[in-house]
DNA sequence: AGATGGGCCATTTTT
DNA sequence: TGGCCCATCT
């Protein structure tokens, strides 16, 4: 390595795999490793390397990835670096934004018309819906779409997998040609056409490309048949590629994505540079072993190595609960207890409760509602499908292309107009069988050119024409004013669309509830669009370099570019100059979670049905989702599991097989002791500040839970006993049990807490939200805890001996490994295992790659052997003890990580913004009339308001009867305690409607 | 006949 | 939470 590239700023951030992976000159580098080991730092790196030091123009750049956000945060980083000059001229997004990009700027290459629109999910379904029934095909229509769209997503170049079974129902094929002769009527294309016409155009038209030089790809185990034809031609200039991914966190299979792509590219490149990143920067030991013990489980899957930079930390927490609603609470306590124990070191900003399923979230926001706790929502419902938000984007929809006949269906009797589905549907049909749009047949109706075959009554033609028609007529010219003026803003166009359409008022006669929050969200929904067009106006980001000799179209209307935006983001940005800075807690799918990190992270519901979840296709996949799941904790783990389903005590639920095998062994049963040694490490690994005891321990209140002992730690379930009449299969749970519920409480370095459960508590425990009253069996007082805390302090010398040991033992493993890191990564596959070793001699093609996995497979395996590496299952130290202490990741080693990033990391720690889609706190509580003290919401103009938030969640400071909900029949509330509460009750109000 | 309102159901993950 | 079915109202 030269000199130069030493002293490059970019490089000092780096390890030397990732300079290496970065300053690589093979025209395709694969990085594969595991979570929290900087890939997409890497990658962001190698894209400046790529400016800066090889000089490649940034418009001759492409990166895709795989989610929005992943896009913008490289985005955001890029720009830092580069500048927001360099910064816009990269290709950068999803696969499918930079699709739209390319088709709408060059699309009338292959006859597209370049006003296509984009079907959204709820469009495809409602097509392929009507197709089935009016053909009375015998198909479930949501198989028909899935079967549809894993036929486009399989893309060109895979080996036709050649189903045996090709008998398939003779209606699907007819169905999906009616769908996608659908599409074509109404200038639509679904998601997957973006791709499979984009990579159409590519191949025809290969001189829109001709201009790039290097094409990198994130997340790249995520990629699907078609996205990998489109990588390809993507880098058909120069054939330069650089993806990076990992196999382990593949979750995506059920949207075809393969893991096969992986040999692909090495087939297809074999020049492919391969590197392996195995340093993980993120989480604790205990809580990478853990992940591994679960992942490992897997045995087809590739090998590979972790190495933890950080020390052990605290062991992961299994904990079971009695039911969903008890989990709730329970998270809701031992988020409290965090947070009060580590004094101001951690915020809500660092919590996450990551959920397999977005439905999943109901008990833990009634938990959190009911504590006044703020949280926002990620993944699940979005903002853009929002009832009232849906029907404006329709009309918008039905402006921009007006053959939309989905849309118009949508939004004819929207707000009502008399005319009810079975006309709508009439209507639709009839449009359909004159293979005309909804549009002009409604039109040439009311124009009396022709009569529609529907029977439509006078007077609902007559409300038809002035209130739909002239609207959409007078709107669209407006429209056309926006593209010519830019002025004329998109804004003041749906300003105009709401007024037109009385739209409050439509909305206070249609939600009698809660029609001031749905027009709070139309104003959002207008600063979003402001947004849109402010960002728009400067930033061009849309446009495509020009090449020398190929025209692209660029009459591309704002409009359409907002509502493709909209389509494919599916997600609203907050916006930066968001100025209440109020910490939220995360909650998020785990899909969603996909590349981010937290300090504290929760996955509630880890119960058979739920992950894996009960209509899961492949286990394998589930299994890894929880593998994501779990690493996305730094320093804190928490996995949960209540004994019963929501629904009430009918539904009995059995711990995921996932970690059943290993609950009792591989994690503790409940929260950890927050002693100093333990605070210690949790600030050690998070590089933050700790602040002293005498700082935290004035913060905490009085009758303040030190320990995880609000809950059972072995619930019983009372109904049990009080009612036994309840179904059979309760009973047979008992026996069970027992599993969990081995030595009671605790083990030896938590000796402070021990004490016997007292039963009767558990009941009372479910009104107690969180807080618990000095008479309570699980109160500890301080004096208690200052006793744990010193015996701890003592236990803390001999772990620090045991951590060094390790240390050294990690040590040796990382400088022994450098060497071969040419090879793949230390990949072990299945394939490679099960084949003899690879012939010697001149392969070529596809027997290339498989010879070099083979040639990985026995050198990481020779290597693993030579270490005593992990058995299938590795023994799990059993310590969750705290290997604090004075690790001194400073003295230079290679696990230091480096400085730039370290910085970076603490940056994405406490600063970073996470996104918000949309956050749906429960409603206003019960008896709760707070709404009254909420701030006048601004009215409906908003010259420049900027999009602030989605949240329904407003703060006002605790009411008498905030959030702090006590015991029955503990007398009164400690009256002074309450001023010294560092948490102020927080309660959820929504705001009032203007005035 | 067709529009509308109430009650009951189930509900993966995302571009 | 919305989607779907049934009863009632226009």
């Amino acid at each position: 390595m030269s000199a130069a590239q030493v002293e490059n700023p970019i490089l000092k951030s780096l390890n030397a795999a990732q300079r290496r992976a970065v300053t690589s000159n093979a025209p395709t580098v694969a990085i594969l490793a595991g979570p929290g080991s900087g890939k997409t730092h890497t990658l962001t790196s190698r894209v400046v390397w790529l400016v800066e030091q090889t000089g490649y123009k940034p418009s001759d750049i492409v990166v895709a990835t795989f989610t929005v956000k992943a896009a913008r945060e490289m985005k955001e980083r890029i720009g830092k670096i580069l500048g927001s000059e360099c910064e816009r001229k990269i290709v950068l997004g999803t696969f499918h934004s930079i699709a739209r990009r390319y088709l709408s700027a060059y699309g009338q290459h292959i006859g597209l018309d370049p006003k296509f629109g984009i079907a959204d999910d709820g469009d495809s379904r409602a097509i392929i819906q009507r197709i089935c029934k009016r053909h009375n095909f015998n198909i479930d229509p949501g198989f028909a779409r899935a079967w549809i769209s894993k036929n486009k997503a399989k893309g060109h170049s895979t080996e036709p997998v050649s189903n045996k079974k090709q008998p398939e129902n003779p209606s699907l094929n007819e169905c999906y040609r009616e769908y996608q002769e659908h599409l074509e009527r109404s200038n639509l294309l679904d998601y997957d056409d973006l791709l499979v016409r984009c990579v159409e155009l590519l191949r025809t038209y290969p001189a829109c490309v001709s201009n790039i030089q290097s094409v990198l790809i994130d997340e790249y185990q995520d990629t699907n048949g078609i996205q990998y034809d489109l990588m390809k031609l993507f880098a058909q200039a120069r054939q330069r590629i650089t993806i990076v991914g990992d196999p382990d966190q593949s979750i995506y299979g059920w949207r075809s994505a393969e893991i096969r792509n992986l040999y692909r590219l090495l087939r297809d490149y074999p020049e492919t540079d391969e590197i392996s990143l195995e340093e993980n920067y993120r989480s604790s030991q205990s809580i990478l072993d853990v992940s591994l013990t679960v992942i490992q489980q897997d045995k087809k899957r590739y090998q590979k190595v972790l190495l933890p930079v950080h020390t052990r930390g605290t062991k992961p927490v299994l904990r079971m609960l009695k039911s969903s609603a008890a989990e709730g609470d329970w998270i809701v306590s031992e988020i409290r207890r965090a947070i009060t124990m580590f004094g101001n070191m951690l915020s809500y900003e660092d919590v996450a409760i990551l959920l397999r399923s977005a439905s999943l979230s109901r008990n833990i926001e009634s938990a959190l509602g009911k504590a006044g706790l703020a949280y926002r929502m990620i993944g699940g419902h979005k903002f853009y499908e929002r009832k009232e938000i849906k029907v404006l984007l329709d009309y918008l929809r039905v402006i921009y292309q007006p053959e939309n006949n989905d849309a118009i269906a949508r939004i004819i009797n929207v707000p009502r107009r008399g005319i009810g589905d079975t006309t709508i549907k009439r209507l639709v049909e009839e449009a359909e069988q004159h293979k005309m749009s909804l549009w002009s047949l409604l039109r040439k109706h009311c124009q009396g050119s022709r009569k529609a075959a529907t029977k439509i009554l006078p007077k609902m033609e007559q409300r038809l024409n002035t209130e739909l028609i002239r609207l959409i007529v007078n709107l669209q010219s407006q429209a056309q004013q926006i593209t010519d003026n830019t002025q004329q803003s998109l804004v003041s166009l749906i300003e105009k669309l709401l007024s037109q359409l009385d739209f409050k008022k439509h909305l206070e006669s249609e939600y009698l509830e809660d029609h001031e929050q749905r027009w709070q969200n139309v104003q959002e929904f207008l600063s979003l669009a402001n947004d849109f067009v402010r960002d728009s106006a400067n930033v061009d980001e849309e446009l495509l370099p020009e090449i020398e000799n190929v025209d692209q179209a660029k009459d591309d209307s704002i409009l359409g570019r907002f509502l493709a935006n909209v389509a494919l983001a599916s997600d609203a940005q907050k916006n930066d100059d968001g100025v209440e800075k109020r910490p939220l807690i995360t909650i998020s799918t785990i899909h969603a979670a996909k590349g981010l990190e937290w300090p504290i992270v929760f996955v509630p519901a880890v119960y058979a049905g739920s992950i894996p979840h009960s209509r899961a296709e492949d286990l394998d996949e589930e299994r890894r989702l929880l593998y994501v799941a779990m690493t996305r904790a730094q320093a804190l783990l928490y996995l949960s599991c209540p004994l019963y389903g929501s629904q009430g005590m009918g539904t009995k639920v059995e711990l995921s097989p996932f970690v059943s095998p290993f609950a009792s062994t591989a994690f503790a049963k409940h929260g950890a002791s927050f002693n100093r040694p333990i605070l210690e490490g949790v600030a050690k690994i998070l590089g933050r500040e700790l602040p002293s005891e005498k700082a935290i321990f004035d913060k905490i209140p009085s009758m303040f839970a030190l320990e995880d002992n609000l809950f059972p730690v072995d619930p019983i379930d009372t109904r049990d006993a009080e009612d036994s009449g309840g179904p059979e299969g309760l009973r047979s749970k008992g026996p069970k049990r027992q599993r969990f519920n081995c030595q009671g409480y605790g083990n030896e370095e938590e000796a402070a807490e021990e004490r016997p459960w007292q039963k009767e508590y558990s009941t009372t425990m479910e009104q107690a939200s969180s807080f618990t009253m000095a008479s309570l069996p699980g109160f500890v007082s301080a004096g208690t805890h200052q006793n744990a805390l010193t015996a701890a302090a003592a236990a803390a010398a001999e772990a620090e001996k045991a951590a060094a040991a390790n240390r050294k033992v990690i040590k040796s493993g990382t400088t022994r490994r450098r060497p071969d890191q040419t090879s793949l990564l230390g990949f072990v596959t299945t394939l490679s295992a099960k084949k003899p070793p690879a012939p010697a001699g001149g392969l070529s093609g596809p027997d290339m790659s498989m010879a070099r996995y083979q040639l990985a497979a026995s050198r990481s395996a020779a290597r693993l052997a030579a270490e005593e590496k992990a058995p299938e299952l590795p023994k799990l130290p059993d310590a969750s003890g705290p290997s604090l202490g004075k690790h001194k990741l400073a003295s230079g080693n290679v696990l230091n990580r480096p400085n730039g990033m370290k910085q970076e990391n603490e940056e994405s720690g406490s600063k970073k913004r996470y996104h918000c889609f949309s956050s749906s706190p429960p409603r206003q509580d019960e008896d709760e009339p707070v709404k009254d003290e909420q701030t006048p919401v601004e009215s409906a103009s908003i010259p420049d308001r900027p999009a602030s938030s989605f949240h329904k969640t407003t703060f006002v400071s605790a009411t008498a009867r905030g959030g702090v909900r006590r015991p029955v029949g503990l007398g009164p509330p400690p009256g002074l305690d309450r001023l010294r509460r560092p948490f102020k009750p927080l309660t959820i109000t929504r705001p009032t409607k203007p005035q």
